[in-house]
DNA sequence: CCCCCAATAT
DNA sequence: AATATTGGGG
């Protein structure tokens, strides 16, 4: 056992939002079907601004009034192929995941804390525990992620690049990045020269830095029933911060394991039965593009 | 099987 | 533009 795993959960408690904080989507209940079927989701851009639990209970998010038939017709054209009207039932199609800076955040902290090393694709996916995550998801995302760090070094130093601005730290370049550059890159992940296993942060708790930011996570709705993150706090420990435990699906359970050694077997110990993510993650097979719905909370 | 990365596709 | 998918190599 580490200790350090306290520590770092003790953290991500602090950061877990209650359940409170956590706004179900409108379509969760809706079956999934229907949800894809209608691609309900914001057909404009502007994605809905969940309001922060100031105030309460907001009632079902109820927004786009129109066009979504628009939308349901032109994106439909795939879904009609496969007898969409009959038995849509399996084969869906999974929407695309938004990567907010919440969701980011969380995968920084994930990646951070696995250490470069064992932050592969599956761990990372393992522990971010959001529902609705994919290895793919994952990986692709890493995969930019990776290339953005690249940058940061490359140019952090001492030649300025050209482009544009020269000699600026760690360039800022244009739109290559906003979502990346809204987290934190923890220190570790520049430089690769370095044990594997730093993770705990000195103590940079953060002081007065930012505070702003609630952390609210991510209730994916996709084409399923109830796609919220679930965070499972581990079990061991003592993780009493949050008495906010009202939160009981009786579906999901995705039960965290801790890190491993990928090194020959990866005896992780499993994810709960989820089978109704199974049941999306084998789905596939035709073109009918949805969006994850992970909330933005305005604040960028 | 899983990972990684580059190139494509949507 | 942001993600997803594919393909080749380990």
């Amino acid at each position: 056992m580490r200790e350090e795993d306290s520590n770092w959960f003790s953290r991500w408690e602090e950061e877990l939002p209650s359940p409170d904080e956590l706004i179900p989507l409108s379509q969760s209940l809706i079956t999934p079907d229907l949800a894809l079927a209608f691609d309900i989701r914001n057909p404009n851009h502007s994605p809905l601004h969940h309001p922060p639990p100031s105030s309460a209970l907001h009632p079902p998010p109820p927004p786009p009034p129109q066009s979504s038939f628009a939308d349901f017709a032109a994106d439909s054209g795939d879904l009609g192929s496969e007898a969409a009207g009959d038995e849509p039932a399996r084969t869906l199609k999974r929407p695309r995941l938004v990567w907010t800076p919440q969701l980011h955040k969380r995968f920084v902290d994930a990646v951070a804390h696995l250490g470069i090393k064992n932050a592969v694709p599956k761990t990372i996916m393992q522990l971010m525990s959001v529902d609705g995550l994919t290895r793919e998801n994952v990986a692709s995302h890493l995969q930019k992620y990776r290339l953005y760090l690249k940058r940061m070094q490359g140019l952090s130093g001492g030649a300025n690049g050209g482009s544009g601005g020269a000699g600026l730290g760690p360039s800022s370049d244009p739109a290559t990045d906003h979502l990346f550059a809204s987290s934190p890159v923890p220190p570790h992940f520049l430089h690769p020269g370095r044990a594997n296993s730093d993770h705990f942060l000195p103590f940079v708790p953060v002081p007065a830095l930012q505070h702003h930011q609630q952390q609210q996570m991510v209730a994916a709705a996709v084409g399923h029933p109830h796609l919220q993150s679930q965070y499972h706090r581990p079990q061991m420990g003592h993780y009493g911060s949050s008495p906010n435990s009202q939160f009981e699906h009786p579906f999901l359970g995705r039960q965290t394991q801790q890190p491993m050694h990928r090194t020959g077997g990866t005896p992780v110990h499993n994810q709960a039965p989820n089978s109704y993510l199974e049941d999306l993650e084998s789905a596939n097979g035709n073109g009918g593009r949805k969006v994850l719905t992970l909330f933005p909370t305005g604040n960028d």
